[in-house]
Order: C-alpha cells, then sequence, then structure tokens
DNA sequence: TCAGTGTATGTCACATATGACATACAAACA
DNA sequence: TGTTTGTATGTCATATGTGACATACACTGA
C-alpha cells in the first residue's frame, strides 16, 4: 500500500496494519491459533504420507470425517486435545510434535 | 520382585508389570498423558520462576486458584488447550513450548 | 452428461471442561 | 496455641467441544 494512501484512510478513521491487529487479536492469542495451525498441518501431512482418507483417520480415531476435515481446517471448535490425540494415533511421537511447533 | 513370587501371582490370573500394564492404558494414552505432565511442571516453573502465587496466575489467565491447582497436578478433567492458554499467558513461547515437550 | 470418491460446511443432542465456591491441608511465624 | 499464606481436593451449574448426520463442493473417469 502507498504510504500517501494510508495516510489519508487513517484519516478517516482507519488504522492499518496486519490482520492480527485489525481483528484485534492479543500476541497469545496469535501464537495459540498459529500453534494450533501447526499441528493441523502435521495432521494432514501424516495422514497424507499414510495414504489414508479423512474417513479412514476418522475410524482409527473413533471421530467423523466431518469432524477430521475440521480438525485439518484448524476450526475453531477444534481443541488442541482432539488434534494432539490424532497425531499420537497415527503414530506420531511425542518428539516429532514438540518439533512440528515452531 | 522376585520371579518366583511373580509366577505364583500369575497363577492366581494376576499379571504382573508396569503401571501403565496394570491400568490398561495403550502407548497413545501414556504418551498424552505424559504430554499432559510434561506441561504441568512446565507451568509451575514458568510461575514459580516470576515469583506469583497460583491465584496470582489464576487473575491473569481468568481462572480460579483451584483449577491452577488442578493443571499443575495434571489433573484429568484439565485439557491441554488450558494448559497452552495459560503458559502463553506467561510469555512462554511455542517455540520453548516445543521445547517441554520431550 | 452422469456416477463415484474424497473433502468441506452447517447443525444439533449429548459429553466434557470450565470457573467458582467451600473446605481441607501444609508450612511458617508469633 | 492460633493466624496467615499458599496449595490441594471435591462439587456443581454452565460453557464449550464432540460425533453424527445431511448436504454441498471438487475432481476424475466413463
Amino acid at each position: 500500500m502507498r504510504k500517501a494512501k494510508q495516510n489519508a484512510l487513517e484519516k478517516k478513521g482507519w488504522k492499518v496494519g496486519s490482520a492480527e491487529e485489525f481483528l484485534g487479536l492479543s500476541e497469545q492469542e496469535i501464537a495459540y491459533i498459529e500453534l494450533k495451525l501447526e499441528l493441523s498441518r502435521k495432521l494432514k501431512a501424516s495422514r497424507t504420507s499414510k495414504k489414508l482418507t479423512q474417513a479412514d483417520l476418522a475410524r482409527v480415531v473413533n471421530s467423523s470425517q466431518s469432524r477430521v476435515a475440521k480438525m485439518e481446517a484448524g476450526d475453531p471448535t477444534v481443541s488442541i486435545d482432539l488434534l494432539v490425540k490424532s497425531l499420537l494415533a497415527l503414530g506420531v511421537s511425542k518428539k516429532e510434535l514438540g518439533q512440528a511447533i515452531s
């Protein structure tokens, strides 16, 4: 964005910044969301590397295809607990989990 | 335990083994519990290093002293989500979180 | 075009986690 | 002894997460 444009907007009461600022999220909230997304990506990567469908994984973890989809999408209704349990069920070690968090 | 004693017990229908076997926990369940305990310990360490009481921390994370005590005790009713949120609120970075998991 | 396969999204009844409260325990100190 | 400060434990109404279901979307091959 051009600086002049930004100044113009700010005169009208807009703050120009990152998406986080726009949404009013604190640093902690951002870190929490990022953490969940990292686990989501790890889950999808683990699943696809084993050539399982979401429905397959759902069976393994006693859940449903739709919930697996939400896990992988980082849906706000999905807990870290469920992500961690699913990852462990896929055979991912605690160590790998720690490494997936960056 | 003496081997003879063990055999005697097993004849009576007891299986002699680790606590995990006794409780009938799977490897995944053990890993999950260990993970939670590691976060618990990290939380307590972070809190005490800042010279905060459990009540102090409770205020910071909008919880209660009793729940903080349960977090640090690895109580089964405490979610990983709550532990992670509390750790982040204490200023622990994602990176440190990952490293705390071993 | 249609059918099959995998994934995404919305909703809901039910299960689990939550903060709050009471109260017990432990250690330090007068 | 009693008092204070910090921590542990049990319970409960309510908030949040859950599996399940329906259904939409995306892609592939016939």
